[in-house]
DNA sequence: TTGAAAGCGCTAACAA
DNA sequence: TTGTTAGCGCTTTCAA
């Protein structure tokens, strides 16, 4: 691997002299740029980022926080917000918690350790002592992405309208005739987005003067296996509901999965939607009922954010709540099943 | 932040000796030890990371190289390879080609001026030039998923064995009845996966004696909306084949997303098949036949062989080869359409 | 067993 | 406009 100093020798100048070519310096000559360039090319010289990071004090990397890269809206955040930091010369360095709240701890240490420009953070549970702290100290600026973290108040926040998204929802299936609606949910109070959604979903109870039994809120990690168990839970309810709201993509896929396997059709047997609008809501037959969002904005715009912030054009952190729709497809539309589903003995 | 020589001054001894003892070095006395431990704990000191790596030469870091992060199948990959890096405290740097075969060669080199220990690798074209030469020359070990890369013979290998999967795959709708048979795939050829999947479809067709029109191998970049235009393509045939088997699964959403605004059904209308194994093929209803793997022992499997290889444990390159099952579902499970399908006016 | 010194490759401040 | 010098924070000789 050339390093500057060969390059330099190469040219004939001084190694800063290849730093000035190489960063855009204002005052080079043409002759030396020239010869500089050439050098570069003959060599095949990259510059080493550790170093230059070591001496200038940021890595051109990006630390990026996911709860779980297999949620695929978490993916396509992660594959936007790469796309965008790239075309501004930022790597992304992610950190994966895989559900685990500790995990989210170690992951803000780590990226600081590896000395990250910026954190972008879509954590599992916002609420942790110590993450509050360690993102509350953060050197570098912080992007949350649907989150909220109290005493950060640096950070910068890309949210979408959950609340809002959540109560259409809920008003669309109690419109539909449904009174007894299972929700399934990461666990509570974690992060924003969750509170918000939990927020809409009890308004448009309320407004109803509906009042739920508290074991149709099935609350557990997100997760496929998850979802399922707390789907089988809801099904064996002496009053089953009649239809069910799935918040987290990966316990949409565990209700299917659980429905599938007991033969209760998704629209006629019982009515299904979810809170995010993956593929699998488009594509399943019948169509499931989502709240869709545009994921290239939210990405987009937290990116930006976190460039404005990172370049000094932007001094005062900003909150951002991107619009939610509503999408009604087959899986509502049918009339409430006349009668309650039957537990069914055939589970697992 | 605290440097070392902050905790060196805090102990009351040379810098030198604090990474003695965070690095665990044999002879240290218990009395040292102790004293530098307090002092990391009073002042919070975490190592930079940068700084170590420059010194060191090696950054704690394995570059990851996927094709496109939204790909549920690279989405788990990646998950699974960066719970176990991490475990051998390696931290993931992501780059995402995101279907352009450009960003495969510009990924090889950004990783490697990060001075990564290593390279995981599923990249959109292993066959340009600039690609192999980058690989070929590079200063870490790689290992490949799914990929072959000629001339890089250092290169570990893991893949799976797509082309016998396939090749029983495409016999089972051949003793389905099917003889028209749709085939959707990325760009041709472009990745050992790709070859050795089309290779087993081949072999079955040829076994029977059969030979397919051109056309019905549909190559294109593997996203859902050319996966879609390649379906529509296969549908408005004037002699439409009468079951799809689609590649990757990007490509296997297009298809159904077509599928569905015709109103074609699968599995009655037209038998359908994956060559992976995403959620939406078991959720789908009914649920389609595909080829599983177990994705997690495949990166287990990448993991531990790089890291074998670079604690120097593993002097020779390997070849992995993992099994696949075909899961056979109801989407190939009707019998052969009895009239070809009608091309509908209603495409698009 | 511990400390002093050198240097990884780069860039920024200062001089010329 | 260009070169010289110093030093980012760490680890690794080498010496004591």
């Amino acid at each position: 691997m050339a390093t500057i100093k060969d390059v330099a020798a190469l040219a004939g100048v001084a190694p800063a002299s290849v730093t000035r070519v190489l960063s855009g310096h204002p005052n080079v000559s043409p002759r030396l740029r020239e010869r500089v360039l050439e050098a570069v090319r003959e060599s095949g010289y990259k510059p080493d980022l550790l170093a230059a990071g070591l001496r200038r004090g940021s890595s051109r990397t990006i630390g990026v926080i996911v709860s779980d890269i297999i949620n695929p809206l978490l993916a396509e955040v992660v594959d936007a917000l790469e796309v965008k930091l790239r075309a501004h010369d930022y790597s992304v360095l992610l950190a994966n918690s895989h559900g685990d709240p500790a995990r989210d701890v170690e992951a803000v240490s780590l990226l600081r350790q590896h000395r990250t420009d910026g954190l972008i953070v879509m954590v599992v549970d916002e609420t942790r002592a110590e993450l509050k702290e360690a993102l509350r100290t953060s050197p570098v600026p912080v992007v949350l992405l649907d989150r909220t973290v109290e005493g950060c108040d640096d950070a910068s926040v890309v949210t979408s309208d959950h609340r809002r998204g959540t109560r259409e929802l809920t008003r669309h299936l109690l419109d539909a005739g449904h009174e007894r609606i299972g929700y399934l949910t990461g666990p509570l109070g974690t992060t924003y987005a969750g509170r918000e959604r939990m927020a809409g979903f009890l308004a448009a109870l309320h407004e109803r003067g509906l009042e739920l039994p508290e074991r149709y809120i099935q609350s557990s990690r997100a997760t496929p296996e998850f979802g399922q168990r707390a789907t089988a839970a809801l099904l064996d309810d002496p009053e089953p509901p009649t239809a069910i709201v799935a918040g987290p993509n990966p316990m949409l896929v565990g209700m299917l999965r659980e429905l599938q396997e007991r033969g209760v059709m998704v629209g006629t047997g019982i009515a299904v939607a979810c809170l995010d609008d993956p593929p699998i809501a488009f594509l399943h037959n019948p169509a499931i009922t989502a709240l869709s969002r545009d994921i290239g904005e939210m990405a987009d715009t937290a990116a930006s954010l976190l460039v404005a912030t990172l370049s000094g054009e932007m001094r005062q952190p900003r909150t951002v709540v991107l619009p939610m729709h509503l999408r009604r497809r087959a899986s509502t539309a049918a009339p409430v099943p006349a009668a309650p589903v039957a537990p069914s003995a055939t589970s697992r």
